[in-house]
RNA sequence: GGCCCCAUCGUCUAGUCAGGUCCAGGACACCGGGUUUUCAUCCCGGCAACAGGGGUUCAAAUCCCCUUGGGGUCACCA
């Protein structure tokens, strides 16, 4: 089979424009997103796969206002060689795809032209491209030993020469290759690198990439059981379902000649790469990863995050560990974020819109999206930042919601006969204060019998010289006498205010040691809503045990 | 080690392709002040960066080269 002259005119096979800036229409945009079912969704995957349904989304739009011809996001399984749980190891990545609200028009559970979207299911596919390159001459059978292979390779790196294959099967006539397939002699099938080539691509992101075939190992397409291995399956898949865009992390830069290799040996278009930067570790410019998962606790802005999960996430009957951390997208579903919030910190992890929009909706996003304005650098997931989109958020969510959503983790943390309309009363107490739906659990006291003192509040605004006897008298003179019904916010700041002022007392005494006393924290919302949520009988009876507590 | 990628405030970034309007703009964080005689919000202000060195040019964060630093990847994994 000839190869196609793509040194001469490297840019000829790249179909799409990638900046779509220019007015120009663009041809169909069709990416995919191939996750394998780890049983969780990454991060960083999850911001891979935001992008890639953002250029497609975006292609989509313009479209419809006459510009293009479309697009289409693609969702495929990679689950070659994983057959047993796929299911339940795939659940976890479809959720937090429509927990965010990214759809996508092909794939599991929707189907497609371009089905099946398992690579366990699309076997026959790779069996004939392998075929195909087998009779092309562009693959060939590796009789070496995986054991020859290893050695080979230790040789070059102790020789600190590049490694590239020994191919001795090679020089096997056609009989003597027949005799050994009869024979049942194991073998790989490799694809032959031409090594008199330069492979040169242009990166959407990174602009043009070339490497020397000379030095690159002839990879293997299929073991030695026939199936295929990564980068052939891929490269058949992507063929097939005509992607135009592949858009990934850039760890997979080094796939690409190989990928090009095995595109132009089935004589198919090379679609244009798009190497978008990965999410960084915090602190470093690392690949966020699982593995180092208790490093990130050093980091100022993540510990805030774990210890707040540590707190939380228990109440709910979970626990923050391997099955649950910030590298996960459930994490921050299960704390309470909103999908607005991640999609805005994702968004802007390597994409701006211009010099100073930051707080953007996904749909926002999606009309302005072009990967000319993605950064080439790796950025890392600032989690202060994520809370700063997540707040702006919050405040224009609904108190419905918040109402609802609230009441949800109350009934999750096993609080009984949670009462909407007195929830609804909290939520207007904690106005802005309500980041996450689970900081509801920060005013548990509100359902709960007793109270738990914050100690060193407790010493600075109760235990200290005269503020007992205030808190006493305020009680016995101006709270004991009112009724259930009079037990109102402006109530009780008319009492408070006229109080201190026959006291000749600065407001300010009261009011934190009435904060600690019946709720037990120096946070939370305005003490007059603390006062009335705690309601009457449990605010006198609270005021005793501090004082009490205050007289031991 | 080979190959490849990257380099602007603590962080995310604008500006780089088409050099001057940038003694570098925004946001988050941080610090200070004001509002709230409470917590949070809100408002105002402040701190803070072009990795280094050579070129090219009247002019360089922007173009070229080198150095340094960081990272990714080198499987019959994905």
């Amino acid at each position: 089979m000839s190869v196609p002259s793509y040194v001469s005119d490297p840019i000829a096979r790249v179909p799409a424009p990638f900046a779509s800036k220019c007015s120009a229409p663009m041809s169909a945009v069709r990416t995919r997103f191939a996750p394998s079912p780890t049983g969780y969704m990454h991060i960083g995957g999850m911001r891979t796969a935001l992008f890639c349904w953002l250029l497609a989304e975006h292609a989509k739009r313009q479209s419809q206002e006459g510009n293009g011809d479309g697009g289409t996001f693609v969702l495929r399984v990679d689950d070659t060689d994983r057959a047993r749980n796929v299911e339940a190891a795939l659940a976890p990545i479809l959720d937090a795809f429509r927990w965010l609200g990214l759809t996508w028009d092909e794939g599991p559970e929707v189907g497609g032209d371009h089905g099946p979207y398992f690579q366990s299911q699309r076997g026959e596919f790779y069996d004939r491209a392998l075929q195909t390159l087998l009779d092309s001459g562009a693959a060939y059978r590796d009789f070496s030993s995986p054991e020859e292979v290893a050695a080979d390779r230790e040789a070059a790196q102790a020789a600190k020469t590049p490694y590239v294959t020994n191919r001795r099967s090679l020089e096997l006539s056609a009989e003597e290759v027949e005799g050994l397939i009869a024979a049942g002699q194991k073998h790989v099938v490799r694809l032959k690198v031409p090594r008199d080539r330069t492979i040169t691509v242009t990166d959407a992101i990174r602009g043009e990439v070339s490497w020397n075939a000379a030095l690159l190992p002839d990879p293997a397409l299929a073991r030695a059981d026939g199936s295929p291995l990564y980068n052939f399956a891929s490269t058949v898949d992507d063929a097939a379902m005509k992607i135009t865009h592949v858009v990934r992390a850039e760890e997979h830069l080094s796939n690409v000649p190989i990928q090009t290799l095995i595109f132009e040996a089935l004589d198919e278009p090379v679609p244009t790469f798009a190497h978008i930067p990965f999410v960084t570790a915090p602190g470093t410019n690392r690949k966020l990863s699982k593995r180092d998962l208790s490093k990130y606790r050093d980091n100022k802005s993540f510990r805030k995050l774990f210890d707040s999960a540590a707190d939380r996430l228990p109440k709910l009957g979970l626990e923050l560990g391997e099955d649950l951390n910030p590298v996960m997208v459930r994490f921050y579903e299960e704390m309470g974020y909103l999908p607005e919030g991640l999609i805005n910190a994702l968004a802007r992890l390597g994409w701006s819109l211009d010099d100073h929009t930051e707080v953007m909706s996904l749909d926002t996003v999606a009309e302005n999206f072009t990967l000319d304005r993605v950064v080439k650098n790796p950025a890392g997931l600032d989690p202060d930042k994520l809370f700063s989109f997540q707040s702006e958020w919050m405040s224009r969510r609904s108190r419905e919601d918040k109402v609802r959503r609230c009441t949800e983790v109350l009934n999750r943390a096993g609080y009984e006969n949670i009462d909407e309309e007195f929830v609804g009363r909290l939520v207007d107490a904690l106005g802005d204060r309500l980041k996450l739906y689970t900081d509801v659990l920060d005013v548990a006291y509100l359902f709960e019998s007793g109270v738990t003192y914050d100690e060193k509040a407790f010493k600075k605004r109760i235990a200290k010289e005269g503020v007992p006897e205030l808190l006493r008298d305020f009680k016995t003179e101006r709270l004991e006498p009112l009724t259930e019904a009079d037990w109102t916010p402006e109530r009780l700041e008319e009492e408070l205010t006229s109080f201190s002022a026959a006291r000749e007392e600065g407001v300010g005494k009261l009011i934190h040691a009435c904060r600690i006393a019946t709720s037990g924290q120096p946070v939370g919302p305005g003490v007059y809503d603390v006062l009335a949520l705690v309601g009457r009988g449990a605010c006198l009876e609270r005021i005793d045990a501090a004082l009490a507590r205050a007289a031991a």
